[in-house]
DNA sequence: TCCCACAGC
DNA sequence: TACTGCTGTGGGA
DNA sequence: TTGCAAACC
DNA sequence: TACTGGTTTGCAA
């Protein structure tokens, strides 16, 4: 290096080498990229923000930290050393044991995916470089804006500058959850229990599927892709291996649109992890990253096991662990039972202010937006966590744990105002609240005997004085028997006098092997459906109940308002009804808008099936020690839905 | 003018020069401007937009009407000629004979209210140029920035291309509520009717105040002015003449912080019309300035009077008297009774879309937030108009009128919904909702024998089983006779347990001869209180009923949930409670949200306060002939609470 | 009664 | 990237 | 149980 | 002018 070059270097001329930005992990579609100017402008942009000036803060403390650990190692003795390193030596025999060749796993993640959505749905979009989200904020961007150094995550006025052209498209799950079914579907044929990680990405263990069809996994990747392409307009790309840690960095190596298999073979599986960068691996992110690479000097993951001593010097137990047996290539190769969510949370940001009626009013609008969400999974919680980011970007969070489940919006509101008051005053960007620990019913316990199930309630209603009583011509079997009074019921029309009453469905398999079995809901005869519409422009229809109308199902005794009920003991939510597109092609609608107004006022129906889009909830990944990571699935269960004129 | 100056002063080569922004009235403080530059920089952010060519559709089809009524003109004979200039002098001649100059009105304006109000609030933005708004929009800017030539209605990245420096602080209509109250304060002085036209405007009949205080209308002007800026800080602008019309274009013509006095003698009055540019005339707007110049060739008020047979010829009837009245320098010099307000709307401007799940969630919000509105005020109405403004800024309205009066948001969801159908599909980028044909009780009724006072009620309560109400230590006397049983009831504690029972006031006149005399409100039994709070973040506090709850005053049978009551024949909005400030500063307490919080639920408070911000409705202003223009005044009552335990 | 355009803050 | 929200009036259909 | 930081999409 | 929103996990107090 020449004296000008060193010159050159120095950060004090080129202050932006020494930014951190978010964007560090390489993104695929990344590689000609000019590294230096994209840093040079986010750089240039965030300079003397509140933002930047928080990075830096971050920055410093993570710098601290690593300061301190480095001190940890220089004071490590010879016979520390020599005991973590028995320590490791150890433990890497026992997680060689460990070691399961055995499963094929498939990763799969859809390219550029909302990007890719928005794209199909304006085939104006093609080639032009392209990002998903707003000024403030962008979710993701097309393959052409990432060769600006585009990216997820990137304000969109900054990629603006490092793309002048940039096209901007708000974003709009709904669609995204659409193309996402359809990708689910397809990785069903491939395996009933895939795992599906977020709306774009699944795990598939396909060695069932390889067996039986006698083809490898490179065959049944090759063939998924295309049948998600063929269904859906939209490429992925795929990552096989032997666990799913290491399919999921598969299935990076050759995006997008690319596959790329690691041979079930533990040298194949060596040689591959010794080289790959530790950033790659999932679970090490950017701080993991730095530490690991500025404290010890790791920067792939074979160094992981040359530093092992090390590892176990400075990290928890668990920690070390992980990293071992990510240096060993290994990975989780069972599939977990599907978990319940754990948390669920609203947060807004706002231009920063300390003006406390206002924040207040967001509150109120927070309360209800967390209310509305736990009413549709039929949740509640006893803790409650208020979320507040200040003006400079400091991130708070202040919880109370009660000793009775809420999800009432006024009893949400009543806490949180008590933790937002203790906070007073305070400059503001963000707040939000989160509701934990739910309520959990009996483990295993049988059905709740204050279940009523649509035959109670049709027999009641159908015995007694009314004769505008209707509902689908399917003859009904419940759990209960066959119910047959249906016939006397004559047919009727939706209208704007329509309550909605209760369900019938043939559900397959949750989670056990319910699969099949005809299955009844009814409503409470003094609990009609007051309401259905789509309520958060989501696509999914939702049902209001009349307020103050009792429980459909058991919950706790906190809560009054529940829209969820019990059938044995699989607990369903009686939201996020969705009509199935043959539906509303039949009529030539093509909207969910129509279709809320029609079952509201107008049109007439008398076969009306519907799908249930039930909730699977989190389940743990242990792709790192006690690390989890969110899955949703999604099974498809028909239903009718009986209708009586309102009185 | 030489061959090159007429060569660059073509509209070819300077487009711009053609493009008929919305800023053509002299806005006070723009003096030195560089209008060619404006206007430049304006056309160059426009040109292209959607709004812009909306603009142009616009302006061809003025011109479109400009040319047919030159036609007209054209067209016509001497015969029509000499009938109109007949119709013009008879015309004239009774119009002088109105002519009164006996009254002395004054009218006042804020200088720059919005931005003054926040220059208050924060001084470092004293000096700098500032606009309040944000990037899309400008509500109003400071004299700094004026002079770049940013101003009110025009969009704030536009004016940040006219003064890059601008500084935007974000609309808070709260405080400038706040500061327009304390300057009603002391308008109120001078005229106890005074008609306040807006939060920062009002009229002054000074006619008495003059002959009481032996002062001239200058002298009076320059006092409110001087105790205006005592009392809030702000300056304003005043003009003082023979009738309204006269008034208000004389106080634009000292601004900012300056007065006019136009003496009340008719040579003076037709001196000063003369020469006057119609565009100041209050109701000659940008459009009817460009059809008389162009058609008659008429700029001034002078040339009113000079061409009135052709007036007569080219509008109605009353747009010529009108125009006729001007030209004289006529103008109302009464003070019109206090009328009803006619109607209440909502919109909301996005980011323009097909997506008619989304459009029908707006459709949802919009209801909903207008149905508060109306009940805010006890409203219900029984014509509902839908407002569309596609994404090429098309304006269209479509209405329907039932029945039965509505105020339920489900209810204007549902008409509201039918009329956005019957639209679609359309990318909109814009919609509102607006409530017409308000319900009016019988003109001069009796008072409502169904209405609950304090003292039903509090006879039965105090009477009965309960102990646990209380009240202020006033002595209540309603116009039923002198209450005396409060001394029963034990004072308590506002708490968490708390329903607000009634109210008593002292109110004085709100438009007949009240003052005085004490008023009582109480709510039914069964229709406690729920809910106090700042809903909407305007600094006013709203009380929320029980739903399902029975009316507390008399309203139509189709409107269920009411928020006003009434007493004897004036209706009186429950809502709108705003608590002192000495009340807050007792406390040391400063926001509203603490108050609303501690009325929720904690906070002790035995002689309650409070000041209730009526309504005085919309008020017909003979500006023009028909032309109305909306009033909004404001006279304080002072109230006391009652609160009870919750059962 | 409906719809649009205009006007003002 | 971004051109308001609210209220009232006048006039033609 | 609380609070914060890290991680992922 | 503008730096997300939803969920889980680890860890230390
Ligand atoms: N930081 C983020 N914030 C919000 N949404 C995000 C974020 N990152 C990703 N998403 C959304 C948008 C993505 O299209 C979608 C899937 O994420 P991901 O698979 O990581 O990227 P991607 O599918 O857009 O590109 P690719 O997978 O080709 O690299 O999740
Ligand atoms: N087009 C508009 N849109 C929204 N709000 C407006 C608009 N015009 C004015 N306002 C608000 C902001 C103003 O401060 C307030 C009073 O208006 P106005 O008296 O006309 O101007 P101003 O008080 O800001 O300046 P000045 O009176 O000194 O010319 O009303
Ligand atoms: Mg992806
Ligand atoms: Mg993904
Ligand atoms: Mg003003
Ligand atoms: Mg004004």
């Amino acid at each position: 290096m020449t004296k000008s070059e060193s010159w050159s270097n120095s950060s004090e001329n080129r202050p932006w080498q020494s930014y951190n930005t978010v964007y560090t992990n390489a993104k695929p579609g990344m590689d000609g990229v000019d590294k230096e100017k994209v840093q040079r402008v986010v750089y240039e942009m965030s300079k003397g923000s509140k933002y930047f000036e928080n990075q830096e803060r971050k920055d410093a403390s993570i710098k601290e930290k690593i300061e301190y650990m480095r001190s940890q190692c220089a004071n490590l003795t010879p016979n520390h050393l020599a005991h973590f390193h028995k320590i490791a030596d150890t433990r890497i025999v026992e997680l060689e044991a460990t070691r399961d060749l055995s499963k094929i796993w498939l990763h799969v993640d859809m390219d550029a995916f909302f990007a890719a959505v928005e794209t199909l749905c304006d085939q104006s979009l093609k080639g032009k470089p392209m990002a998903v989200g707003n000024m403030s904020m962008l979710s993701t961007a097309n393959y052409e804006a990432r060769k600006f150094g585009v990216r997820a995550a990137m304000p969109g006025f900054i990629a603006r500058k490092l793309c002048p052209d940039l096209i901007f498209v708000p974003v709009d799950f709904k669609k995204y959850t659409h193309y996402s079914n359809l990708t689910r579907e397809v990785f069903q044929k491939y395996d009933a229990n895939f795992m599906a990680m977020s709306l774009d990405e699944a795990y598939l263990d396909i060695t069932n599927i390889c067996a039986e069809r006698s083809m490898t996994g490179e065959q049944v990747a090759q063939e998924l892709r295309e049948t998600v392409f063929n269904v859906t307009g939209l490429t992925c790309s795929a990552g096989v291996a032997a666990n799913r840690l290491l399919a999921k960095v598969c299935s990076d190596i050759n995006k997008p649109n690319g596959q790329f298999v690691l041979p079930n073979e533990r040298g194949a599986v060596v040689t591959f992890i010794s080289s790959l960068p530790t950033r790659k691996i999932g679970g090490i992110g950017k701080v993991t990253d730095q530490i690991l690479k500025e404290v010890i000097g790791i920067s792939t993951c074979g160094e992981l096991l040359q530093q092992s001593s090390f590892l176990y010097a400075l990290f928890s137990r668990s920690s070390a662990d992980f990293f071992l047996s990510v240096g060993l290539g290994l990975g989780e190769t069972d599939t977990p039972e599907v978990g319940m969510r754990k948390s669920m949370s609203t947060e807004r940001t706002f231009t920063a202010t300390k003006n406390e009626a206002f924040l207040y009013q967001k509150l109120v609008d927070l309360s209800e937006s967390l209310s509305t969400d736990l009413k549709e999974e039929g949740l509640s919680g006893r803790t409650l966590t208020l979320k507040l980011k200040t003006a400079s970007f400091e991130v708070r969070t202040r919880a109370v744990t009660l000793p009775s489940y809420i999800c009432e919006h006024e009893d949400i509101l009543k806490h949180a105002s008590k933790l937002l008051k203790a906070e007073l005053p305070v400059s503001l960007r963000l707040m939000g609240l989160r509701i934990s620990h739910f309520y959990e019913e009996s483990n295993g316990a049988p059905s709740d005997p204050k279940q009523k199930t649509l035959s109670d309630f049709l027999v009641r209603k159908c015995s007694g004085e009314r004769d505008d009583c209707f509902m689908s011509d399917h003859v009904l079997s419940t759990n209960h028997g066959t119910f047959e009074n249906h016939e006397s019921c004559g047919p009727s029309e939706i209208g704007l006098d329509t309550q909605l009453l209760g369900f019938k469905w043939q559900g397959n398999s949750l989670n056990q092997n319910r699969g099949g079995k005809e299955q009844v809901l009814g409503c409470q005869e003094n609990n009609p459906v007051e309401h259905i519409s789509d309520r958060n422009g989501k696509g999914r229809l939702s049902l209001k109940q009349h307020e103050g109308s009792d429980e459909v199902g058991a919950g706790p005794s906190t809560s009054e308002k529940r829209s969820f009920f019990w059938m044995d003991d699989f607990k369903c939510s009686i939201c996020g009804v969705e009509l199935p597109q043959s539906f509303l092609e039949e009529r030539q609608e093509h909207s969910d808008f129509h279709l809320a107004e029609r079952l509201q006022e107008e049109e007439s129906c008398e076969n009306l099936k519907s799908i249930v889009q039930s909730q699977r909830f989190t389940q743990k990944d242990q792709q790192r020690k006690k690390h989890k990571s969110s899955q949703t699935g999604t099974k498809h269960v028909s239903i009718d839905m009986f209708f009586a004129k309102k009185s």
